[in-house]
RNA sequence: GCUUCUAUGGCGCAGUCGGUAGCGCGCAUCCUUGGUAAGGAUGAGGUCAUCGGUUCAAAUCCGAUUAGAAGCUCCA
C-alpha cells in the first residue's frame, strides 16, 4: 500500500495496482525526474511531465538536447533524490506569488497566467529540502521555496522514497502543447514500479514483444523489403508477403460480391478539377503526387469521386427503386506523406484498399451501416482479430470548423443519428473529437502495434456532403429529385497495414489458410527426393502451397530451418514412410491443434483441406 | 516536416588513439547423410550508404544527401 498526498492535503492509503495509485506513483517519479534534471542542468526550463499509460515523460526546454550519457547521469541524481527521501507537501499560492516564485519558468508562468485567468486555484506540490545548508538566515522555513515545486493538481505520493524501481527510456523531441507551431521541447521518457522485479518483467515484456514487430519480422521472414533507389513509404512485397495480401483480396472480392456489392475499376489519377469538386483539392493538393506537363493531373490518394463518377453517368436518372447502391473496388491509392510519417507497412505512400462506397436514401443508411458493420466484425474475425481492436466514434471538433465542411446543425444531427446507431449496434465504442473525416463523422476500428501506438484498421463513414458537390442526385418515391448518403467504407482496411498487423498478432506464424507456405516436405536422404516430389505434385494439385528441401543437410537441420520459418507442417520422409507410402506430420511448434504423426497422403490432403476450409469460413 | 539515434559482404555484428577490414550465420563446391533444434572440409563475396571537406593518411573526424529506427506533429 501506498500513501497518497491528495490535493487538499488529506491522504490516504490506495495499492499500486490502482489507477489512481499507480498514476499519482509514476507522476511522482516524473516530479523526481525533474528535480534531478534541475539540479544538473540547472538552465532547463520545465514544461509538463505527466503519467501516461506504462511510465511517464517530462518536457524540458534546454539548449542541448540530452544525450544517452545525460540520461545516465539524471537516473543517478533522482536515485540520489529518492535516497534522500523527501516528503511532498501540497498547498496553494496567489497568482501573484505564484508569478514571483516561477519568474524564471516561462511555461509554468504560460500555465499559472492561464489558470489565473479562469479565476482556478493554483495548486502546487513540493519536494526537498526547505532549508539550504548555505541559507542558514532565513527568517522562517516557508519563505524559502523548497529545491523543487511544481504547477500540479496532484495526486502524488507522500514521500519520494516509495519510489524503489524506474528506469528512463529515450530522450527525444516533442512540441510544447503538442503543436508544431510551438518550440521543440526535449521529453525524457521513463517507467517506475514499487518493485525491481515488476520493472524488470515489464522491460523484458517490452523486448519480448519487440520481436513480433512487423517491421523486423516481416523482413526477416522475407514478406517484404524496401529499397533505398524506390524510396520512402514504398515497400517491395515478395513473394510470401505478396502471398498473403493475394489470399486476403481474393477472399475480401468473393466475400463482397456475396453481399451485394458491385465492381468498379477507375483509374489510378485524374485531373486537378475532379479533386477540385469533391473538396480535396483545398485540403490536400500538397499532399498529393502531381504528374503531367503542367502537373495538372494527381494520382488518387482516394477512390471516391471516381466511383462517384460510376453513379453519375449511368445511362439513365438513378431512382429510389436502385437504391442502395455498393461500389466496391481495390483500389490502390497514393499520398504524398511527410518524410517523417512512414512506418512499416503501416504508413506508405502507395497502399492498397479494399474501397467501398455505399450510395442509399436517408431511410436506408441504418440498414446499410448494420451491414458494413457485420462484414466487418466476420472479416476480424476471420483473422482472429476481433479481441485486439476497439471501436472509436470519430467526431469532429467544434472550436475547429476550418477543417470540414459544412452546417454545425447538419454535423450535429449526422453525428446524432450515428450515435443511435452505434448504440442500437450494441458496439462498445469510446468517443474521439477531432477525428472525423473533414466531410462527416466516422466509425474507426482501433489496433494497437506492438509498442502500443494506434492505428485505424478499419472505417465506416457517414458523408452527407460529397453527393450534393458531385450532383448526384435520385428520385424519391414522390418524383423529387434527392441527395443520397454515402457510406464511406473499408472492409479490411489496407492490405499492407493488415498484414503488417496479421505479423504482430501471430508473430509470423500466420494460420494454416494465410500462410504462404504451408508444407514443407523434408527427405531424410537423397534416395527419399523422388517419392517427396511425388507427395509434392499430389499437394499443389489440390492448392496446397508446399516446398521441398532437397538439400543434403541432417534432418534435424532441416526441421529447425522449416520452424524457423514458421511453417504450419513439415511432412518427413524417410524409408518407411516410402516403403509405405505414407507421410511423418509434425506440426510447428507452438500450433496447439495441429495435425501430426504418420498418415496416408490422401488423409494428410484431406485434413489439410478441411483445416483450410473451416478456418477460412470462421 | 521537427528532435535524437543509426548506416561496415545476402543477414546479424566487431573494428580501441585516424595508419586502406574481421567474426558468426548464410551462399558455392566437395565429402558425409536413417530420423527430429546447427556433420565436416574448402572457397567465393566488401570502393566500409552516396557526395564533398579536413589530413601525409579517413570505415574512423566534419558537412550535406539518401535510407532505416524511436518519439513529436500530421493522416482524405
Amino acid at each position: 500500500m501506498f500513501k497518497l498526498l491528495l490535493q487538499d492535503g488529506q491522504s490516504k492509503l490506495l495499492p499500486f495496482d490502482d489507477a489512481q495509485c499507480c498514476e499519482a506513483f509514476r507522476h511522482t517519479a516524473a516530479h523526481v525526474l525533474a528535480q534531478a534534471v534541475k539540479r544538473s542542468f540547472p538552465n532547463a526550463k520545465l514544461a509538463m511531465g505527466p503519467a501516461i499509460e506504462n511510465g511517464f515523460y517530462y518536457d524540458f526546454d534546454v539548449d542541448t538536447p540530452f544525450s544517452a550519457d545525460d540520461l545516465a547521469q539524471i537516473e543517478k541524481t533522482m536515485k540520489a533524490i529518492i535516497k534522500e527521501g523527501a516528503t511532498l507537501e501540497t498547498y496553494t499560492l496567489s497568482a501573484d506569488e505564484a508569478r514571483t516564485r516561477f519568474a524564471e519558468e516561462p511555461y509554468k508562468l504560460e500555465l499559472i497566467n492561464e489558470l489565473a485567468d479562469k479565476g482556478e486555484a493554483l495548486v502546487f506540490y513540493s519536494q526537498g529540502s526547505r532549508a539550504l545548508p548555505d541559507d542558514a538566515q532565513a527568517q522562517s522555513r516557508s519563505d524559502v521555496a523548497p529545491e523543487f515545486e511544481d504547477l500540479c493538481c496532484g495526486p502524488h505520493l507522500a514521500r519520494v522514497s516509495d519510489i524503489k524501481a524506474f528506469k528512463l527510456l529515450s530522450a527525444t523531441g516533442a512540441y510544447w502543447r503538442g503543436s508544431e507551431k510551438n518550440k521543440m521541447l526535449c521529453r525524457i521518457y521513463g517507467t517506475a514500479f514499487p518493485k525491481a522485479a515488476e520493472l524488470e518483467a515489464h522491460l523484458a515484456a517490452l523486448d519480448e514483444a519487440k520481436k513480433r514487430d512487423h517491421n523486423k519480422l516481416g523482413r526477416e521472414l522475407e514478406l517484404f523489403t524496401t529499397s533505398d533507389v524506390i524510396g520512402q513509404g514504398l515497400p517491395v512485397l515478395m513473394p510470401k508477403g505478396a502471398k498473403i495480401v493475394q489470399i486476403l483480396q481474393r477472399w475480401i472480392e468473393d466475400l463482397e460480391e456475396q453481399r451485394g456489392y458491385v465492381l468498379t475499376k477507375t483509374p489510378s489519377f485524374a485531373k486537378a478539377d475532379l479533386y477540385k469538386i469533391s473538396g480535396h483539392y483545398d485540403r490536400y493538393w500538397d499532399g498529393m503526387f502531381k504528374i503531367g506537363k503542367n502537373e495538372d493531373y494527381a494520382l488518387r490518394p482516394m477512390t471516391c469521386p471516381f466511383q462517384f463518377q460510376a453513379y453519375l453517368n449511368g445511362s439513365r436518372t438513378k431512382s429510389y427503386r436502385d437504391l442502395p447502391i455498393r461500389y466496391n473496388e481495390t483500389a490502390t491509392l497514393f499520398r504524398n506523406e511527410s518524410s517523417g510519417e512512414m512506418h512499416g507497412l503501416i504508413r506508405l505512400r502507395q497502399f492498397t484498399l479494399a474501397e467501398g462506397h455505399i450510395v442509399c436514401t436517408p431511410e436506408q443508411v441504418e440498414d446499410e451501416f448494420f451491414a458494413a458493420i457485420d462484414l466487418i466484425k466476420h472479416v476480424l474475425e476471420v483473422l482472429g482479430l476481433s479481441d485486439d481492436v476497439h471501436y472509436r466514434f470519430s467526431k469532429w471538433d467544434e472550436n475547429n470548423r476550418d477543417k470540414y465542411i459544412g452546417e454545425p446543425e447538419q454535423w450535429e444531427s449526422m453525428q446524432a443519428m450515428m450515435r443511435t446507431i452505434l448504440d442500437k449496434s450494441g458496439l462498445d465504442y469510446v468517443e474521439a473529437d477531432g477525428e472525423a473525416a473533414f466531410y462527416g463523422p466516422k466509425l474507426d476500428m482501433q489496433m494497437r502495434n506492438v509498442y502500443g501506438k494506434e492505428d485505424t484498421l478499419f472505417t465506416v463513414q457517414i458523408d452527407f456532403q460529397l453527393a450534393e458537390k458531385f450532383g448526384m442526385v435520385y428520385t424519391d418515391s414522390k418524383g423529387d429529385k434527392q441527395f443520397p448518403i454515402i457510406i464511406h467504407r473499408s472492409s479490411i482496411g489496407c492490405y499492407e497495414r493488415t498484414l503488417a498487423l496479421l505479423i504482430e498478432k501471430y508473430a509470423g506464424a500466420f494460420p494454416l489458410w494465410l500462410s504462404p507456405e504451408q508444407v514443407r516436405i523434408l527427405p531424410i536422404a537423397d534416395r527419399h527426393n523422388d517419392f517427396c516430389e511425388q507427395i509434392c505434385a499430389q499437394l499443389r494439385k489440390d492448392g496446397i502451397r508446399v516446398e521441398l528441401d532437397t538439400r543434403s543437410e541432417k534432418i534435424g537441420f532441416k526441421i529447425r530451418e522449416a520452424q524457423l520459418a514458421k511453417v504450419p507442417y513439415m511432412a518427413v520422409i524417410g524409408d518407411a514412410e516410402v516403403e509405405a507410402g505414407i507421410v511423418a506430420v509434425r506440426n510447428r511448434k507452438g500450433d496447439p491443434d495441429g495435425l501430426s504423426g504418420q498418415m496416408s497422403i490422401e488423409g494428410f490432403r484431406n485434413a489439410l483441406c478441411e483445416e483450410i476450409t473451416q478456418r477460412r469460413l470462421g
